[in-house]
DNA sequence: ACGTTAAGCTACGATATAGTAGCTATGAAT
DNA sequence: ATTCATAGCTACTATATCGTAGCTTAACGT
């Protein structure tokens, strides 16, 4: 009670407040609650964690976003990692080379940790798994891309069925880094997508 | 304060206090705790929401378990739900029963929907990703035992390896179930197993 | 009948969180 | 220079949680 004559709104002594533009100061809540996101889920997302990380104040973070979910929402937005589509010209080697980067992916991407904390949100949450399912289909949608291509130049039937094999690839590949926990190298990735495509369409005898 | 004269420990007017046996009680705070898992995951089961459902007073909860961690444990052992192996005399045939099976508790069990928290709690606790990956081998050890029937029938290469075949099988149903939230109807599961094994082993033209 | 065990109760303290109120001070446009 | 939007501050309410203390009382074995 020594120095709180001067109210509050005072600055404080020590660490000086920097005063950030509009902008400055949505980027800067939002990278925290991004990292916070990758490091501690969902669940892990506070307005007063947010505040501490980022700087800005927590009555600043509800003039921007007006509840926890609303910037959870931005939060979550970010980092929908969409695979780019790799072209090697053949079928069989999109698959690959798609398939490697979503192993890499699942692997180093910090979306990968924070994804588990998404699909438990998701349900209990309807808008939540709505949101998800979107996203995630805008993340493999590699997959179609790379079919669809494949059809055009007459390599693959018309109605060759790309969700299956969506399922039979990112299936394994989820599987391994999320439930038993087990290495994800290059030989099991390319496994996957020799199996999932099945011996008959490249004759690799 | 009309009735607080009568002091702690006084039992209270309404609700009879139903007194319960040791055993009784630990019952029916795992039954609590258990649904509480399988409504709201991991994060949703409190000592306080616990001892609200199952009648029994919170600190009658900490003289079963010294702490909030301690009490999960035992619910989640609870459902470790092992898949019952069948025996329908072929490889294929036990592996789409085996695969049936599984996509039926996938989409009815409620331990599916606790799932998500328990992976999600893995990545960041070491103990429960154990735990978990624990559990989960033992849930899918049907495929490491038909495999070996097979194996033991000469049906199947010795060296065979069974863990590439669940990831292709276990991969794409989970895969649906939490991912890409699509329907799980016995004609994905087929297609799966078919995909998995390959066309070579049944010659079904 | 009696004593031990353990369930139940109220009441804490500590912490973390969602939000809100009201004020001050600063940066940029005017 | 003045004004205006807005970042920042303290402080608060309300709630939910973990975990503990101390007491009373019912059930059960002897």
């Amino acid at each position: 009670m020594s120095t709180k004559s001067r109210g509050a709104g005072a600055p404080a002594k020590g660490p000086e407040p920097v005063r950030r533009s509009k902008e400055a100061v949505k980027a800067a809540s939002l990278a925290a609650a991004y990292e916070l996101l990758t490091e501690a889920g969902l669940s892990g997302v506070s307005f007063d964690e947010v505040s501490r990380r980022s700087g800005v104040a927590k009555t600043t973070l509800y003039r921007h976003w007006p509840s926890r979910s609303a910037l959870l929402f931005d939060a979550v937005m970010q980092f929908a990692p969409r695979l780019q589509t790799p072209n090697t010209g053949s079928f069989r080697g999109d698959l690959t080379a798609l398939a490697l980067g979503l192993a890499q992916r699942l692997q180093t991407g910090r979306w990968a940790s924070a994804m588990p904390s998404i699909v438990d949100a998701g349900e209990r949450d309807a808008e939540v798994a709505e949101f998800q399912s979107r996203t995630h289909a805008g993340m493999l949608s590699g997959f179609g891309a790379i079919a669809s291509r494949a059809q055009a130049r007459g390599e693959l039937a018309p109605d060759f069925d790309v969700s299956d094999l969506t399922a039979a690839i990112a299936g394994p590949l989820f599987y391994r880094r999320w439930f038993s926990r087990q290495e994800l190298d290059d030989a099991f990735v390319r496994r996957v997508v020799e199996r999932a495509l099945g011996p008959d369409s490249s004759g690799h005898g």
